[in-house]
RNA sequence: UAAAGCAAUCGAAUAAUCGCGCCUGAACCAAUUUCAGGUGAGGAAAGUCCGUGCAUUCAAGGACAGACAGCCGGGGAAAGCCCGGACGGCGUGAGCCGGUGGAUAGUGCCACAGAAAAUAUACUGCUAACGGCUUAAUUGAGUACGAGCGAUGGUGCAACGGUGAGUUAAGAGCUUCACCAGCGGUAUUGAGAGAUACCGGCUAGGUAAACCCCUGUCGAAUGCAAGGUUAAGUUGAGGGUUAUAAAGGCUGUCCGCCAACUUCAGAAAAAACCGCUAGAGAUUGAAAGUAAUUUCAAUACCAGACAGAUGAUUAUUUAGAAACAGAACACGGCUUAUGAGUUGCUUUAUUUU
RNA sequence: CGGGAUGUGGCGCAGCUUGGUAGCGCACCUCGCUUGGGACGAGGGGGUCGCACGUUCAAAUCGUGUCAUCCCGA
């Protein structure tokens, strides 16, 4: 398990687009406090990486800076579910995209981190 | 002490733990990966309002359009740029603001009101000095017909210089006078925009951020997703390429120029690399200049991503809780957003000496 | 990254070219008609013309700046 230690480095997120659009096409969403979860494909071989997208669109909000403070806080709380190994059944998939939405934007990092914890659990 | 004006500066710090992009070196080496070190957002990176470099395509050249600038001098690659000055406006003041050529080149417009809104005398009016007429019969009285006048006119942002006197039949810049405004000329002064003084004639409405005129400047289009390289197939090869007309392309139009057609083969999508950061740079010092800025010397190399790197938590401190805000080819400006402060100079008011 | 438009009563739009009165439809209010409602008829109210500064005697209209929204191209 030596990738967690080494999470969300470039080769573990979701890069090219063909990949973004193949897992919005799932249609498998969950919804919690502003931010979606989509989730992809199962994987066909385990030895492959669970690869994280994080999207803020800019119709969220018109500031970059704030829209990169949320794509922050969702990655960092991904990033310490993987450390601590609070992953439940997410790894079965191939991608994962977080979507930060308009209700998200003012909230602080201990409340993304539940919301993501929770929608981690969701997952099946 | 309080309130202001101008200029400059700063754009949270420290520690611990967990993390990220890029570069260099080492280990293992096919790639990956690991370790160590270095480095890693702004004063506005923003808005994209101007101007450049750079790249590609087109362009023989010319004409007309078109765009932009608009007080003077200087700086600058250039700029709706900067500095110094002039003039005008605002402010008690320090200071601030100004797209500031031309209305005598021409055209247009100036609602309502008003006699009239630009060829003023058509209208309302004033005048019995002069001519005429009536009366009386020397002088006088009446009459606005001729003639004279431009003062009077409930307006309006604005009424063909203003106020006051003198002159007159009534009147008037009427050159008769005083002051003021405007125009022209001369002299002095200044590098110039201008300033000051004197003289002259007697007066010219406003609007050019209405069309326009004048002076000056400008190859055009597309923007790094430009454009180039890697592998095959990012189209290529052969023939034709005379004239006229129409459509097409080349710069917005025209002159002018290019090109046209056909045959064969091919045409799914994505990727990697270069461009990509050594520069109209940065920091420090010296010199010239009122300044903008320029010159010289020294020092260091200081983001380069591509779903896109600076973050999270905790503690302490200022102010328990830190603003506006995130590079995407680069640079010079402008504009806008911005918390708490710090420094220097200056002004006004009050109090004390 | 580049380009183009639009902001006017509660809603949807005229008016801007050529500057002087802000208008139309739906909606709203009152009255009439009707047993009552709708429809119809008559009357009425409601607008900082996105915001700021300027030009002008005068600005929704002209100029500059700014804010917001929408669309297009790669």
């Amino acid at each position: 398990m030596l990738f967690w230690e080494n999470m969300l480095k470039k080769q573990y997120r979701l890069k090219n687009k063909s990949a973004f659009s193949a897992t919005y096409r799932v249609k498998k969403s969950f919804h919690k406090g502003g931010i979606t979860l989509f989730a992809g494909l199962l994987k066909k071989d385990e030895n492959s990486f669970t690869k994280a997208g994080f999207v803020v669109s800019k119709k969220t909000h018109k500031r970059a800076v704030k829209r990169n403070r949320l794509k922050r806080l969702m990655r960092e709380s991904y990033r310490l579910a993987l450390k601590s190994g609070k992953l439940y059944n997410s790894q079965k998939y191939m991608s994962l995209i977080f979507v930060g939405g308009e209700h998200a934007l003012g909230k602080n990092f201990h409340e993304v981190q539940n919301i993501i914890k929770n929608l981690l659990q969701r997952l099946e």
